[in-house]
DNA sequence: GCGACAG
DNA sequence: ATCTTGTCGC
């Protein structure tokens, strides 16, 4: 079932470096030790994860039989740092009328993050906030609550497949799709070869396919906005096939950066500047 | 050995 | 992620 089957570049890594290690320091809790239980949780996780369509709403465009739940609410959510203390964060939830693309719901938290931003491991550092506004919201029985998330990070374009927005998507049990402002390196996809499939495509939709080495897709590349070459990394996250990821995203680009995550990543930084 | 490495 | 002003253009 599974075509993953690139192997754990950064699993070799942690092997080596632990092999390397001279001292094996008490419990200062550091690296490799903690990375390889993060890599159980990040396959166990993966056990769960649903790549295609699978909720109960449908897109406003698509004018198929009535009586059918539209996609109303779709939610976006980011983290700001301080600029004097990195470990000061405040982690944003935002929800948006899809029509309208107007904030209808916000809520955010700061935080002290113990744990610090690792490539492969993002999850660890920023879901735990996220994930948090989340139930916040769902426990209040909130009718904004999100029927679709938009998470800052990648979902399936991961070294082991299963990014930030699959991360928050499994363990909330919500559709999610995953937005990268920068391309994370798998599979033999490089920002250089993706410039230059990007110029040389056909394709008059602006997107493509992010097909790696191994012939298995990890998600796609948009150029979301005129004004912009640079384009943004779309994968899916949970509960939502690419085709349909790529559909809603484009909806919600009013500039290169979706909306709710724009929104979301302004909100954010907004509130760290003035609270704290 | 060297480079690459979401936020 | 963050440090940072103006500037060119619709």
């Amino acid at each position: 079932m599974s075509h993953l089957v690139h192997t754990s570049q950064d699993g070799c890594r942690i092997v080596e470096i632990m092999n390397n290690a001279k001292e094996p320091s008490s419990s200062e809790c550091n690296c490799p030790t903690e990375q390889m239980d993060w890599l159980r949780v990040q396959d166990s996780l993966k056990g769960q994860l649903i790549t295609e369509d699978d909720f109960k709403w449908r897109l406003p465009t698509r004018e198929k039989e009535g009586s059918c739940e539209i996609l109303k609410y779709v939610g976006g959510v980011d983290l700001s740092f301080s600029k004097d203390d990195s470990s000061i964060a405040c982690g944003t939830l935002v929800v948006l009328d899809l029509q309208t693309l107007k904030v209808v719901y916000e809520d955010s938290s700061i935080v002290r993050l113990q744990i610090p931003y690792i490539p492969g491991f993002l999850a660890f550092r920023e879901a735990p906030v996220l994930l948090e506004l989340l139930d916040k919201m769902k426990n209040n029985a909130h009718c904004f609550y999100p029927q679709l998330l938009m998470v800052d990070g990648n979902g399936l374009l991961h070294p082991r497949g299963f990014g930030l927005a699959c991360h928050i998507g499994v363990l909330a049990d919500l559709p999610t799709v995953g937005v990268g402002k920068n391309l994370h390196h798998v599979d033999g996809l490089t920002q250089s070869r993706v410039r230059e499939l990007l110029q040389a495509a056909d394709s008059p939709e602006n997107v493509l396919p992010l097909i790696g080495d191994s012939g298995y897709t990890w998600g796609a590349a948009m150029q979301s906005s005129q004004g912009s070459l640079k384009p943004i990394f779309i994968s899916l996250g949970h509960r939502i096939s690419l085709t349909t990821a790529i559909e809603i995203v484009r909806m919600t680009c009013r500039f290169r950066v979706p909306e709710p995550i724009r929104q979301a990543d302004i909100r954010s930084r907004e509130r760290l500047r003035n609270n704290q």
